[in-house]
RNA sequence: CGGGGCGUAGCGCAGCCUGGUAGCGCGCCUGCUUUGGGAGCAGGAUGUCGAGUGUUCAAAUCACUCCGCCCCGACCA
């Protein structure tokens, strides 16, 4: 392409509304321009990135036994009401009514339309496994959109659905498609690391997030640094402490004192001049409705989601201040696990304590010398705090690190949470009707360019991996006014174009620097340079764009040398 | 939804406090010079000052309402 003809709306500034490096380069490479909030347009250096990373993405699913497919983004409500998801997605869905006054969503995922469509046509044992997926524009009404392209309302997402006979089966399918990740990741160039993750209400062992490791990540993880565990901070394990043996001698008297206005840990820890770490947490949680009491050492903090999956409900809350004055008959901030009425859920953190304090169910009244199992009962002990720095790994006792990274691909094992409640049902071998077992894996397409930005890029702008380079070079005379450098160019472009090359002849009349500057801004990972002192000598300029290496080839070998590296680099993640 | 901030030329910003008819840099257009890392000189174009209402002789500036955008938090299959 000739830059004299492109749509290239290069730029010296950014608007002051992008945050991250990613978005800022985007917007001054001439990728994208914000419509509205959360909802870009691609230009066309930007379109060429997300058609390669697409490429990719396909190439390897097919390679992995799946089946593209193209469903879409209008929803109809009954679908929804169907799974029960109307109820529930809450207000991300984006819902709608046509001029029938039917009600429909634009599709923030495919579950429903995939489900509905395979329960049609997939009859019997011997249709299955089937994998399919789709590369579709999906619309999440998100609170806040933020971070340009890491978190649209508006994005690309690959989305795959697997349907499997039984649980083994689903197995090896989740297993393809992790694979299949790995593979896709790889091949972007891309530095990063699956980890265990929340599979949220959905349920089942198996979810993982693969993360792209950045700074400016919106996900907060643990990794060991002994083994390979990693996790994100949501689903990060605690394990559970070696229990010591507590002699009920040492048990003190309970006692009530008067603690005037003291609700939160640090006032109750001030006014009793205690240890945060001697004080028990009481959270009352409202979960489905029902009232369920939380107890946690003071010093740590309840992570809700584990709450949620322990105790399987669908909505998971702190209880409203109506709930907690009926249930411990005190305002918030005095509650306790004595003589309440409500399961007792304990963290492990408070497994060991003896005498510590908590509320009294009373008005500016807490308890001292509270002890497990003399002043109240537990329902559970498990694991519902977040992770510390401070803790170890579940898995091997190693020290743990915190980093961040950006979710690009999140592989589910989805059970028959939506084939039971659509009906997807098949006959096996011995004529019984079974559920099929599905899974669902997707990768956010605008998010992994942008983590690919992330990662690759300088104080000159965007450093593509060759895979995702929206050209493999650009062709650049250093003036163009001067007829050999401008027709050596033409002759050069030419025969690339005629190799197959990706190229970008920049034949436009500007000075040199500025030329430059576009061509490191825009990323393009090997740069030609037409200039007259080495053209009087036969040759031309050969830069690097990621380590800045320069070589001088002859005429006669520029375009097969190129041609060489360009290949290479394409090829050398392919498995 | 709670807290904070912003909205003035394509982009980045000043002007607002203290009301008097809008400015700077980059970019853009024309000409000349220049030509290997965002050139120099000269000339030029571009604004319903986010919208509405009010106060005032007079509003970008003060007040109220609305809209949009951003940040922090809450939320997030």
């Amino acid at each position: 392409m000739r830059y004299s003809e492109m749509f290239l709306p290069t730029g010296r500034e950014v608007p002051s509304d992008a945050e991250v490096i990613s978005h800022q380069l985007m917007i001054r490479a001439g990728m994208i321009r914000k419509l509205t909030s959360g909802i870009y347009t691609y230009l066309p250096l930007g379109y060429r990135v997300i058609r390669k990373l697409e490429q990719i993405i396909r190439e390897e699913m097919d390679k992995a036994g799946a089946q593209e497919v193209h469903m879409s983004m209008v929803q109809p409500a009954e679908l929804w009401q169907e799974s029960g998801r109307w109820d529930h997605y809450g207000k991300e869905l984006l819902r709608f009514r046509d001029r029938h006054d039917h009600e429909y969503c634009l599709g923030p995922t495919h579950e429903e339309v995939i489900t509905s469509l395979v329960r049609n046509d997939i009859k019997t044992y011997r249709q299955l496994p089937r994998n399919l997926y789709q590369i579709q524009t999906k619309f999440r009404d998100e609170v806040r959109p933020r971070f340009g392209m890491m978190r649209c309302r508006e994005f690309g997402m690959k989305d795959a659905y697997s349907f499997d006979v039984d649980e083994e089966s689903a197995e090896k399918s989740y297993e393809r498609m992790f694979n299949a990740y790995r593979n896709i990741f790889n091949r972007c160039g891309l530095k990063f690391r699956p980890v265990e993750a929340d599979s949220g209400s959905i349920g089942g062992k198996y979810s993982h997030e693969f993360m792209v490791m950045a700074d400016s990540g919106e996900d907060a993880m643990i990794v060991c640094e002994k083994c390979s565990y990693a996790a994100n901070l949501e689903k990060a394990e605690v394990a559970c402490p070696e229990k010591k043996i507590i002699y009920e001698d040492d048990w003190l008297p309970l006692e009530e004192i008067n603690t005037p206005n003291a609700r939160t840990i640090e006032e109750v820890s001030d006014f009793l001049k205690v240890n945060p770490q001697d004080i028990v947490k009481t959270l009352i949680f409202n979960g489905d409705g029902k009232p369920y009491a939380v107890l946690i050492q003071g010093y740590q903090e309840v992570n809700e989601i584990k709450v949620k999956n322990y105790l399987g409900v669908t909505d998971l809350e702190l209880a409203s201040d109506e709930m907690v004055e009926k249930v411990t008959g005190a305002p918030k901030g005095f509650a306790g696990p004595v003589n309440i009425k409500i399961p007792v859920l304990v963290d492990y953190s408070v497994i060991d304590m003896v005498n510590f304090v908590t509320g009294a169910n009373k008005e500016d009244y807490h308890f001292k010398n509270v002890n497990i199992g003399r002043d109240f009962k537990v329902e559970a002990f498990t694991d519902l705090r977040f992770v510390k720095p401070e803790d170890h790994c579940p898995r091997c006792g190693g020290k743990i690190k915190f980093v961040r990274g950006i979710e690009v691909g999140h592989v589910f094992k989805l059970g028959t949470k939506y084939s039971k409640a659509m009906k997807a049902t098949f006959l096996d071998k011995d004529g019984q009707e079974k559920i099929m077992i599905m899974g669902c894996y997707g990768i956010g397409i605008g998010r992994t360019v942008a983590a690919g930005i992330e990662q690759n890029h300088d104080e000159n702008g965007i450093i593509w991996p060759m895979p995702l380079a929206p050209y493999h070079v650009i062709i650049i005379p250093v003036n163009v006014n001067e007829i050999s450098l401008r027709e050596t160019a033409e002759y050069l472009y030419n025969s690339m174009i005629t190799e197959g090359i990706e190229v970008i002849f920049d034949d436009r009349d500007e000075r040199a620097g500025v030329k430059f500057k576009d061509a490191d801004l825009i990323g393009i990972p090997l740069r030609i340079t037409v200039g007259r002192k080495d053209l009087a000598q036969g040759n031309v300029e050969l830069k690097i764009r990621r380590t800045g290496e320069n070589k001088l080839l002859s005429l006669e070998e520029a375009v097969s040398h190129v041609k060489g590296i360009i290949e290479e680099e394409l090829n050398s993640n392919i498995t």
